[in-house]
DNA sequence: GTAATCTTTGACCGGCTGGTAAATTTTTTA
DNA sequence: TAAAAAATTTACCAGCCGGTCAAAGATTAC
């Protein structure tokens, strides 16, 4: 029983086989346009055109690195989860409470101010009802539980006030990706005031006053 | 000089003549339905067509009662902002500076929870660099400006801890808005927890503690 | 050097998109 | 009740969308 396989090999370049070194360039000069695009049009606004364009290539060549549309916006969500917990994986049960909540909040600031696009792309999934990762937010769920349990601990043992830990967490994640994801709002209304980089340093300052008087007991 | 106009009127309804009943309704059918699709496609991932498949109209009679695509969106986040930015408006230079603080959470935090395709309509628009409400923002800026002063007066008379008040407002905004936005992400993180509205109360009781110990001096 | 492989291109496709024109049906007005 | 106005429908359009295909061009392996 021979099977005669079609052996359909549409964008070689995502086979798993080793990748030339066009291949990794152009995989990356993609991803780099596509986070662009996706992340300031979301992912049904965004167009293959837009993105070929700021890549530099045209659309059948994208094609031939990505099988398709959804494929480049899924590895981007997955590569950026993996960086955008980290913070929180570090969050250190042997460490002091307060400071380690407050290099949390410091770590995900400077993601925010870092990685502003991702932070967007990230927002508008979620937004729009998280219909390409939400799988992937179970794993997320995991890792806060387990993360809210040493923030219990730290509670019951009375080094930080009482408080519901994942409503800390979320309260943390709101206030630290505002910067990024309404950065036009937070422009406009500090107008001349937090020009350059120094919102950044404002809002760290003005979140450490506020995360430490609320937490530390 | 007789000037010929072509007299082009494409749909009347949305001329500045008096309406009929039939455009009342037919019009807040359409906003209705129009929410639903932005607040969960953006702008451009909207179509007219989802629109006026939920409305339970045809596309033409959808054309029939706003022009075109943009003026409806517009219409829509006219009409948001006007509701969005009334407790800040309320917020009161004569009262309690904590107690005015903590009503002003709480009256964003039930905005979250009675309107949260308003909340995402107007992230949606934001995320995306608010290309087509720029202008309207710096109106916001002038509120926000006027009601920072009165915090500052607040903060040098010792009424309250002394904060930067712009970025005190971003932290409110964050972490209200946060759970009409990020809802899918709350909602999974929770997992059974925050069932139904209850969420809403344990959030309203992290975040009254979390700015009043934060703020209050 | 040449054959095999990898990369790029141009031409194309069916379906969807925002939007229009005109004819028809329904409602209101007198 | 009949004419005028309002509302709806059908048919349509040009341009864009994600994606395919086959052929040509560039690299690499031997």
């Amino acid at each position: 029983m021979p099977q005669s396989k079609p052996e359909v090999r549409q964008s070689r370049a995502s086979e798993t086989r080793k990748r030339t070194r066009i291949q990794l360039e152009k995989e990356e000069l993609i991803l780099e346009a596509a986070l662009d695009v996706f992340a300031s049009h979301g992912f049904r606004g965004a167009t293959l055109d837009q993105i070929a364009d700021q890549a530099g290539l045209s659309k059948p060549n994208l094609l031939y690195y990505f099988k398709n549309k959804e494929t480049i916006h899924r590895q981007l969500l997955d590569r950026l989860l993996d960086n955008w917990l980290r913070p929180l994986r570090e969050l250190n049960e042997n460490g002091e409470p307060v400071s380690e909540i407050k290099s949390y909040i410091r770590r995900k600031l400077e993601l925010a101010r870092d990685y502003p696009r991702e932070s967007r792309l990230f927002a508008n999934e979620i937004l729009q009802g998280a219909p390409r990762i939400g799988d992937e937010l179970s794993d997320l769920k995991i890792l806060v539980d387990e993360k809210a349990k040493i923030i219990r601990n730290w509670s019951d043992a009375g080094q930080l006030k009482k408080c519901d830990p994942h409503h800390m967490f979320f309260a943390i994640w709101a206030t630290t990706q505002h910067y990024a994801d309404f950065d036009v709002q937070v422009q406009v209304v500090l107008g001349g005031m937090g020009q350059g980089e120094g919102r950044f340093e404002d809002a760290a300052r003005f979140l450490d006053q506020l995360f430490v008087e609320g937490l530390a007991p």
